[in-house]
DNA sequence: AATAAGTACGACCGATCGTGCTAACTTGTC
DNA sequence: GACAAGTTAGCACGATCGGTCGTACTTATT
């Protein structure tokens, strides 16, 4: 077995040039949230990293696959502030709540400067087709229909109200977040987060199930 | 008097200019919320408005300065299929149901490809200083002020609780307006303008006032 | 030590961007 | 009909874009 392991293009990847690419996707995750997936040039990406631009670009095929590799490396930042820390929570409304209080979070502590990377990403490329909007719709996607599957989880515990419609439910907690980002980011609102907390309290509670509390 | 009139930068108009500079902001704005705002490029916008690029850029004295008036011009469009229409319902909670009802109906019927104009244009210019930000954060935030002064109306007259915080309100219908929007035009879901209804709804039912119904 | 592959750089390409300049044409006023 | 002003197009500029290429350096294996 050797040290250096099989990159995903078939490339075998050297220990620095890993480093190197995890650096620039880093970079880009937090630029794109800024400047716009689209907006964000190569030339910028690698004055910010310290690189050439042609650096840069040798790790990628083409600006396409760099964007890609991008919302995947922003899902991962995701994922790492979001998702996983709501696990903490116990199943049902706590988790509910814990998701949504740990995206507000991250907004809050300004991870990705421009805000949530998918909205960012989504506002950006609605309308535009092609691979990088299939992929960051693809991703979005999973996102929502993980909270869709909490809100289920909570909905058979009887901790909310069964008969409600999940995709109602997710629909107003989703619109909730949406709303705080955009009030934060764009009109500095800090508030912001806030009212949303205080709405996703008044939904949740409106939705109670009938289970002992 | 003349036939012609003075225009805003002192430069007197004629009746073909005033056409062409009509169609070519009327355009702009609709592609702005497809391209954006940065992204729409002059020699695009020629072609599409079939002009030269210099003959379209002869009307404005820079691209900063035809970003900010294709910001008035969608003001305009917005006016008169949002905030006008709305005016028919009588004060107070019908007159706040009908604002969001008249935008929901604008997402819906395609008046800008790319889905509200301003959430467009504010997801893409937070976080980039300049004038340009700078006048959609003021329009906007007339926007957002004038559907404040609908709901304190509605207050005051007893139709929704006095006691209600009203930026919360404000919070909370903007929020839901600007889910259905980014769902409609990025997810392509059309059943997200009736689920912001259903949210609508509940939502001033629930703050509902004492006053007679 | 030799070798092969990955990494990074600088120079360069064609395309497109915003913008200025100039000349021809149209419109409205005298 | 003359004249001034507004309108439009053609052309060229410098900058920046994504992308290619040849080359030197580094790493990891043999």
């Amino acid at each position: 077995m050797t040290t250096t392991t099989p990159g995903k293009d078939g490339r075998r990847l050297r220990a620095d040039g890993e480093r190197s690419r995890h650096a620039i996707l880093t970079a880009a995750a937090e630029l794109a949230t800024v400047e716009g997936l689209d907006g964000l040039s190569i030339g910028r990406l690698a004055d910010h990293v310290g690189m050439s631009k042609s650096g840069v670009f040798a790790h990628f095929r083409s600006k396409e696959e760099l964007q890609i590799a991008t919302v995947d490396t922003a899902r991962e930042i995701f994922d790492r502030e979001v998702s996983t820390p709501a696990l903490a929570a116990p199943e049902g409304v706590a988790r509910v709540m814990a998701i949504c209080e740990a995206f507000l979070s991250h907004i809050e502590r300004g991870v990705f400067p421009g805000g949530c990377f998918f909205i960012s990403a989504a506002a950006e490329l609605e309308g535009k087709a092609g691979p990088v909007r299939d992929h960051v719709l693809a991703v979005y996607s999973e996102l929502l229909e993980g909270l869709g599957q909490l809100v289920l989880r909570a909905q058979e515990m009887g901790e909310l109200d069964p008969a409600a419609d999940t995709d109602q439910l997710v629909f107003e907690l989703d619109s909730l977040l949406v709303g705080a980002n955009m009030q934060f980011v764009f009109f500095d609102d800090r508030r912001a987060p806030d009212r949303a907390r205080a709405g996703l309290r008044g939904l949740l509670e409106r939705n109670a199930g009938p289970s002992p509390r």
